[in-house]
DNA sequence: AAATGTAATATGTCGTACTTATTTATTTAT
DNA sequence: ATAAATAAATAAGTACGACATATTACATTT
């Protein structure tokens, strides 16, 4: 008889079965966000462990989004933020080089894709914001001003879009981007946007003019090439 | 003297406090994934605090998957996954419909600008397995067999774009597709996609021939047309 | 009736003691 | 001397009891 057949057995701590039961417990009985929960002493001894215990695996929840605790008043479910944790993991800076050129990249995707729902929702856009933001940009002069506006333009183009969580996935990765934007200035001197070569440029103008007069084809073709310096980048994988 | 001008006062917790001291502490140190750290006792003594409060810190950053707790040996850094957190979130079940959506478009989105990385890597492409799954697909006969299929078909794409974090985000999202698929049948019978209008469909078969013979703007459009119905359902927003 | 004071409440924090699994050191056996 | 068995040390996990503190709701005062 093989070794292999025998499953190592679930050495499980006293806080982890207490997290899985209590993550039944909320399933089961149907939460919603602003319910109230029963209180620490009552669910410890529901459970037949003490609150110390207890408190560890509140607390795993309290962390995740998933219940808040209005001091000395109690616990209620709330509505967890998708991506709030995911931010706090980016802030460590413990992702290593490979993962975040690959969310870099997640990013360059969402932004060639985003122009279907941009046009799906084109009647509610402002587009004299991307206006303004693109005078400013033409007259500006420095380098840190050029990449505000580049920012500032793409986050406009986020907001369009009129989805939220799209929206928010993107600022949480700014500063991730201030990072990779960095280095491939190192490497090549990419940022500026003054190709020399003979692949065609599309500015921020062009952009602005297909997303009012253009088609969704178009739009999604002349985003891909805006955005061509970085593609080519990551590409060498 | 207007009221409004009274900042409320700050009232973290002694936990929040330490919590904000240890992430500066883990900053500064420069740890990497595999470093150690002071057992919770030092930690205690250090900040001044008990153990208790300093375990629940710790605590915190366990199931942010920043540290790791190996039983009686102390603790070390680890390399955190970003979506790791974000899932447990979707399991709960507690997000609302809206978001939900905004998630399911995001998918949208980045399935139709997924082609340019596909075609990046293209030399690494093994379509002998899309092909496999579309014989699959032509030969089911039940409504699940097909939904099967379109599943693995479009996971397979994210496989062959190549970036682990993509592909990582795409089967987190899995269970949130049923989700908004069944609600979409519900809806309105839109999963099966013989569309008897006048708008053109778009195989499975189609994208493959596209992927092989094609350019990356053909794929992005027929993306487009492909995953069309799902666009139109959500629009309605 | 409005403002102030007071008691009840549930979480936050603390200290201490004990348990348990792992590592390291020591002893024992061949 | 090497390997196996045993014992000690270690640091996290769990428990209990106590008190602190902020909020709520009730009671009191004017």
């Amino acid at each position: 008889m093989s070794l292999e057949k025998l499953r190592p057995v679930e050495h499980l701590s006293q806080v982890d079965k207490i997290e899985m039961s209590l993550q039944e417990y909320l399933r089961m009985g149907n939460f919603q966000p602003g319910d109230a929960l029963p209180k620490e002493t009552e669910l410890a001894e529901a459970m037949g462990v003490s609150r110390t215990a207890i408190r560890e695996a509140l607390s795993r929840f309290r962390t995740l989004g998933i219940i808040e605790t209005r001091k000395n008043r109690g616990m209620i479910i709330s509505q967890p933020d998708v991506f709030n944790n995911m931010e706090r993991i980016l802030d460590t800076q413990l992702l290593d080089d490979e993962t975040l050129n690959e969310i870099f990249e997640m990013r360059l995707v969402i932004e060639v894709g985003l122009g279907d729902v941009i046009f799906l929702r084109k009647h509610k856009a402002d587009f004299s914001k991307l206006e303004k933001i693109i005078e400013k940009e033409e007259k500006a002069t420095t380098q840190m001003e050029l990449v505000k506006c580049d920012i500032e333009f793409h986050s406009m183009l986020y907001n369009l879009s009129g989805n939220r969580t799209i929206m928010r996935f993107q600022k949480m990765l700014l500063p991730v981007f201030d990072h990779v934007y960095t280095k491939l200035k190192e490497n090549t001197d990419a940022y500026p946007k003054k190709v020399s070569d003979n692949t065609k440029v599309v500015t921020h103008r062009d952009l602005l003019n297909t997303l009012k007069d253009g088609d969704p084809e178009q739009f999604r073709s002349q985003m891909r090439t805006h955005l061509m310096v970085y593609f080519k980048q990551l590409s060498t994988d």
